[in-house]
DNA sequence: TCCAGGCTGGACTAAACGTCCAGAGGTCGA
DNA sequence: TCGACCTCTGGACGTTTAGTCCAGCCTGGA
C-alpha cells in the first residue's frame, strides 16, 4: 500500500503501523474514509479487502461531533469462524471533522485456546483415580469431545466437518460405536443430528478402508 | 487526565483510547512531547507516571523527517519485573513536524504465563485414556468366566445352575451386556443356548430387583 | 414308568442399527 | 440477485441384534 497516496494515510500511518506491529499477525488495522465510506489503507490484511472496498461502517456515526468517537470493543465473526474482538475509533481533524475512521480486529482465536488450556488446567483439581472400568462409557465421549474442542479452541456448535471427522476417527478408535446406544448419544453431544452422524462415519470408514489398501 | 487541554492530545486521543480499550488491563498507551521530552497524557497507566513527568525517551531521534518513526517492537522492565513489548511511533502533523510520540507497552506476563502452561501441558504427551473398553472385550469374558471356573474346579460343561447365575452377576456387573453382540458370545462361551442365557438374566434381575426394593 | 424341572431350537416382537431421500438452509461465484 | 452446489436434517424404511415366549425334549429321581 502506498501510505503517500493521501494526506490522511501519511498523518494515521505509523500509529497503524505501530499496532500492526505490536499485535504481530494476529490483528488487523483498517483506516477507512468516512465520507465515501470506502477503505483507505490495511494493514495485516485478514481477509481479501484492499483499498477501495466498500467499509460497511454505515452504523457509525461521523457527522456530530459531540458523538460518541470511540466505538467497541464488540464481536465480529469471521466467514472460517474465527472470532474477532473490534474497536473504532472517528479520527478528526483540526476542525473537528470527521477525516478518517480506524478500526482494529484483532483476533481472538488464540487467546482463547491459551484461556481454554488454562481453565480446562485448573478446573477439574479433582485427580480421580481411574476407574478400572468406565461405569459410564458416555462420560468417556465427553471426555474424547471436550479435549479436542479445549484443543481447538472452537465451541462445539462452531466445529467444522473436519474437526467432526477428527472426533469421530478418535471415538472410533475407542471403540465407542462397538457399545449399545452409543450412537445417538454421540451425535447429541456432537450437536448433530443422527443421519449426519452416520454421514460422517460412512465417510471416515470409507476412507480409512482405502487407507488400508493403498 | 484533560483529553482537551494540547491540540495534540485532542487529535490523538481516540485513538490512544481505543487502543487502551482494546487490550483491556495489560496495556498502557503514553503519548509524549518530544519537544519537551515529558508526557503529555496516559491511558492504563502501569505506573504511578503521568502528564508532565519526563518521558525518558531520549535515545528515539524525532528531529529528522527522514528517519524511522516507527520503533519496536522493544523489550523493556518494570520495577517489579514484569516485561513489556513496546512499540514507539513519531506522530507528524501536515508539515511533517514531528508533534507527538506514540508509546505502547503491552505487559507480556499474562501471555508468558499461558504459553508455560501451554509448553508444560504439551510436553508429557497426555497419558491417553487407556483403552477401558479393551479392543477385545470378549477377551474380558473368558477371563471372568475362566476365573469362575477355577474357583469351584468345575469345567463350563459341569457348571450348575446356581453357578451360572454368579458368573452372569460377575459379567453383568462389569457392564458387558451393555456392549453389542455380547449376549451371543456369553452364551456360547457358557455352553448355553441363547434362550437359556436370557432366562437365567432376567431370573437375575428379577431378584436384584428385589434385593433393591427389599 | 411317570413326573418335574431345566434346557433347547425356533418363532416372534421390540429395539437399536444403518441407509436413503427429499426438503430446508447456507455459501459462493456469476 | 440469482442459481448451482453443498451440507444438515427429520423421517421413512429395511436390517440386524436384543429380548420374550413356547412347545417339545432330555434327564434324574420317585
Amino acid at each position: 500500500m502506498d501510505e503517500n497516496s493521501d494526506p490522511r494515510v501519511r498523518t494515521w500511518a505509523p500509529a497503524c503501523r505501530a499496532i500492526a506491529l505490536l499485535l504481530g499477525p494476529y490483528a488487523e488495522v483498517v483506516l477507512h474514509d468516512p465520507v465515501t465510506d470506502r477503505i483507505l489503507a490495511v494493514w495485516n490484511p485478514m481477509t481479501s479487502r484492499g483499498p477501495g472496498d466498500p467499509s460497511l461502517l454505515g452504523e457509525l456515526d461521523t457527522l456530530d461531533p459531540t458523538a460518541q468517537d470511540v466505538f467497541g470493543p464488540y464481536e465480529k465473526l469471521l466467514a472460517d469462524g474465527r472470532r474477532l474482538s473490534s474497536v473504532s475509533a472517528v479520527l478528526r481533524d483540526e476542525d473537528d471533522k470527521a477525516s478518517a475512521v480506524l478500526c482494529v480486529n484483532l483476533d481472538r482465536t488464540p487467546l482463547e485456546q491459551a484461556a481454554a488450556v488454562l481453565s480446562a488446567f485448573g478446573a477439574p483439581s479433582a485427580p480421580r483415580p481411574e476407574p478400572l472400568f468406565e461405569q459410564d462409557w458416555s462420560e468417556r465421549v465427553q471426555h474424547i469431545v471436550g479435549a479436542y474442542v479445549r484443543e481447538c479452541g472452537r465451541p462445539v456448535e462452531r466445529l467444522t466437518r473436519q474437526d467432526r471427522l477428527a472426533v469421530l476417527a478418535r471415538l472410533e478408535e475407542a471403540k465407542v460405536f462397538a457399545v449399545r446406544r452409543a450412537a445417538p448419544v454421540v451425535a447429541g453431544t456432537l450437536r448433530v443430528s443422527r443421519s449426519t452422524l452416520y454421514g460422517l462415519l460412512a465417510e471416515l470408514r470409507a476412507s480409512s478402508a482405502k487407507d488400508q489398501t493403498s
